[in-house]
DNA sequence: TGCGGACATGCATACGAATGCAATTAAACG
DNA sequence: CGTTTAATTGCATTCGTATGCATGTCCGCA
């Protein structure tokens, strides 16, 4: 177990004081002799700098904080992935706290990053209480939600255009002559499930309508299949479901064709929210808003960098358009173009 | 943005030195009456160590470094959850890497981890060249493949009792009288796929029966579908078919079903390996052979644990048994017991 | 009362790289 | 060729905590 070459060494070797080390790999100002006397010699006693070590003096740890709660539901893992490779891209790394979705959780959890001095926290679907959105601007340190929004607390989010989206989903049920329409919501505290509710509503406001039914699903798979069963065996069961995201949708799914026997999309039009991968499988082929994780993923690395590397930037709230994706799920409207 | 907390000015407060603070927060020992005086300023002050700086002593950062190749596969979100949970518990923290599955991907991946000096490294189904095997072992940090072992590596490793688990479906689908048997096998460059493929075809060996085809799904859906297509439209099609892992037989049974509208299980059995939540969805309704994944996830922790704490305590390689969970996708032997 | 030992505490230094300051050197200009 | 200015470079210090060493304190036991 040899100790890590250091600076020093790479000095010794070069034949230059340690200062010159690190100004050549900070970047600072050096000659081109010395450069390539510090590189050589680094290169030959295989030196990387401490990052440690330097975040002690820069305070930039080169470390990002991910908290992320629903792993269970595809579409995180997928933006997971896509945010990890991007940050990585920029020469950040990423520390991984699974939340508990209880505020004390999340407590610990933002001590923690702060205690790593962390560069920026992303957190997806999670809210933080105003007492820590505080605490981090008086650390300076950035924060950016992922998929969802809160209200005054002046802090950056990246989202999709969840009220048109519901409104949209609204449009096409009502072109698709639904008439008794039930949604099935995601969580009503969280700012991505009331959005799309606002928006249905509204929707359906505009054609006349009301919602058949509302019932908060959690994003839950049983509550949501629960409440399916309850839908289709009351009086007046809908003839069309609009619910909260995928992973609520394919257990609605599941529960009309599996167990209560029910025909998609002729008895009943499913439409959901997100297009996570599973969406275009087969067995569920559902039609579903697409929120586009790639551009979502841009948008929210983007905003880190930037309140990163301009800490009196006001945070912005970016909202991304996605499309309706029209599969087998839900009734298409005759002539009906996107 | 105010400056933090530190050990010194916890000292000033509590008017002892900075040891005294360090001491009491480093858990060597100190009187009663500094410990108290000490909490008291630190409770106060809102004093809270920095990991970074006793990083830069101790060499240790308190991070474990995960690397993960498949995000997509239902298996790993939960397998990163539970781990990062349970070393949560224990203290740890966990810096993520996606990995491309190339080696010279895990080269820059694992400097980048050494950098940050980890104290350990987890891998999930990732695979180490010996020279990084080596590197590691250099720089005394310990590695724990999770899901797949390597032979002759020298690394400790948790997986499943994958031979025996390839045989026991082998012995299950001939009980159930199926003759015209197929597989769509894990990758072959990953021990996991090997060994189940090996028990597998073992098992079938000691009925008499050889496998009717053996095609390499590389873990890929859209493989595993052509696969599928390929054998059902051959001279012979097969009765039942095992699948190297749920993501794969998730994609095989889409396919049989909804695209070549077979009848499972009645003109083909499929069964799958992992048991992923998706498994027991109604859409699937996959027989398949569990995973343990909280155990395997304990043995993970505790090798990981020891391993650190005791550094020359020699690697070991753990299999765990998993019971193979009857559902539907697959004809049931009459008076089977599992 | 006196002495040895166990324990507590402070002082000083180390970890590895970044940086302000001063000294040195090279370049540029008249 | 002298002088001003800019660019390099080294020295010393800093970040925040841990730890070896020396000193100091208190207790027990003879």
């Amino acid at each position: 177990m040899m100790p890590r070459v250091t600076s020093q060494d790479v000095a010794r070797r070069a034949g230059v004081s340690q200062s010159a080390v690190s100004r050549v790999f900070s970047g600072a100002s050096a000659s081109p002799a010395t450069v390539a006397k510090v590189r050589k010699a680094a290169t030959e006693l295989g030196y990387r700098p401490n990052p440690l070590a330097r975040a002690m003096i820069t305070g930039k740890s080169g470390i990002i904080g991910l908290v992320v709660a629903y792993l269970d539901n595809q579409f995180y893992p997928v933006a997971l992935e896509r945010l990890s490779k991007a940050l990585q891209a920029e020469g950040y790394h990423i520390l991984v706290f699974m939340a508990e979705n209880s505020s004390d959780g999340i407590d610990r959890i933002v001590q923690e990053l702060t205690d790593y001095r962390v560069d920026g926290i992303i957190t997806a679907s999670v809210a933080m209480s105003s007492e820590l959105t505080e605490r981090c601007a008086a650390e300076g340190i950035p924060v950016v939600m992922f998929n969802r929004g809160q209200d005054g607390s002046g802090l950056s989010s990246v989202t999709s255009a969840n009220v048109d989206g519901g409104r949209r989903v609204a449009e096409f049920l009502v072109a698709g002559g639904h008439t008794r329409i039930a949604h099935i919501a995601g969580w009503q505290g969280s700012s991505t499930g009331r959005d799309r509710q606002r928006g249905f509503v509204e929707g359906l406001a505009r054609a006349g309508l009301e919602p058949l039914a509302i019932i908060d699903g959690h994003y839950d798979r049983d509550i949501a299949s629960k409440a399916t069963r309850d839908l289709m065996q009351s009086a007046t069961p809908p003839d069309a479901i609009f619910v909260g995201n995928d992973h609520m949708a394919c257990a609605v799914l599941d529960t009309l064709k599996h167990e209560l026997g029910v025909n998609v999309p002729n008895d009943v039009s499913v439409v959901g929210y997100d297009d996570v991968p599973l969406a275009a499988w087969p067995a569920f082929d559902l039609t579903t808003v697409r929120q586009p994780v790639n551009r979502m993923v841009e948008a929210t690395v983007e905003t880190m960098l930037s309140q990163i590397n301009q800490p009196d930037r006001p945070p912005q709230q970016i909202q991304i358009e996605g499309p309706l994706i029209l599969r087998g799920s839900a009734r298409i409207p005759t002539g009906w173009t996107n």
